[in-house]
DNA sequence: CCTTATTATGGCAGCCACTGCCAGAGAACG
DNA sequence: CGTTCTCTGGCAGTGGCTGCCATAATAAGG
């Protein structure tokens, strides 16, 4: 175990960014249905056998990158003053999320049509959304109890799911691009419904 | 084509259905993906092949009714008057629905048992409650246009997709039975909560 | 250095979901 | 009764995915 990188690691490394880009590459061209693992792990001079060894399935070449923010949304959660309410919090960690998926809109509008040419890709990624929903809300419930103030579980969950709601129809609004808006503005707007309630809203 | 239900009819009505319940009652003894398409046609005396000539996917023989029960929402939806608001008519449409679920809270838990056994097959439901989601939007936008008030899609969206979130929270709580209430009491709290708005709500 | 333990990889065989194709058995209809 | 329609079964084949084992390369230790 050398305390620097070795030389393992970094072919490790380096091959798995070759399949995910081959993936991406092929994804695009001839859909995700259209390509066969065969394809991605030809275009890297990899076995297929060995393409398995780095993504438990051919969905998961699409993901690394969802994972990693993840982990950053959580952080920042964890992050946000213990006096912050809790839809807050989310709101914050929302926004943030948001500040990431702006940079790089080019690269999100090719996923979105990856992705829309696949119902089985669609499924595998709401599945994996609804797994990060109940990370969230596993996140808010340690918030809450070390704040002392117990939010029961149900309301966590419904104020995660609203959230998410929100983000997502912001995101898909934003990528649609109905109307040019600014991510911001479509977010502005979501969660200033929220806020507002639904109770006598519109029509 | 003969205006009585002709022999050809019955018989596949009746394979069909018994499909239906192989297929479940092999799920709950041995899981999802402990079952093979080949035990289910045995037990029903059919070729794995005509299994497929009745459902598109292996997934697809559990949703059956769920699909029954997508068309009697778009009804209770079209079915509300024209002076109700979006959210009202939504709320309707989410408690008939629950009706609906009350009757058989066996059945759901068993369903549900058998969901929690195979990520895939919980990727398969989100796909499928996603587009039932974009029927509801769709019936929705109709809606409003005939009444000559617009609202935009974009707030349709996140409006269904809240609501959904209620009925969706609502009825885990219930099926996971944490203090026996009952599920109305349970869309009460949901509904009740988001009708009130997030704006300074709970810490 | 050279030996030894780890670990990444490839190939093979195999399971299972799913499909196209074709042939045969039976219902529907005249 | 003959013709037509459709349901069905079997077969072959593709593609995702896995277990197993041999091999080659790297890392660790003397």
């Amino acid at each position: 175990m050398t305390a620097t990188v070795g030389l393992r690691e970094r072919k490790k490394a380096r091959t798995r960014e070759a399949l995910q880009e081959a993936a991406m590459s092929l994804f695009t061209r001839q859909g995700f249905d259209g390509t066969t693992v065969e394809e991605i792990a030809d275009a890297c001079e990899v076995s297929p056998r060995t393409f398995f060894r780095y993504f438990p399935t051919k969905e998961d070449v699409l993901f690394a990158d969802a994972d990693a923010r993840r982990e950053r949304l959580l952080a920042v959660l964890a992050d946000q003053p213990a006096d912050q309410p809790v839809f807050g919090a989310l709101e914050a960690a929302m926004r943030a999320l948001a500040v990431d998926y702006r940079h790089d809109r080019a690269a999100l509008v090719a996923r979105s049509k990856v992705f829309e040419g696949s119902p089985q890709l669609l499924a595998y990624k709401a599945e994996h959304q609804h797994g990060w929903e109940a990370a969230v809300v596993d996140a808010l419930e340690r918030r809450t109890v070390s704040t002392g103030l117990p939010v029961p579980r149900e309301e966590l969950q419904l104020l995660t799911a609203v959230a998410t709601a929100a983000l997502r129809v912001s995101l898909d609004g934003w990528i649609a691009d109905a109307d040019g808006l600014d991510l911001d503005v479509l977010l502005d707007r979501a969660f200033g419904r929220l806020a507002s309630g639904f109770g006598r809203g519109a029509s």
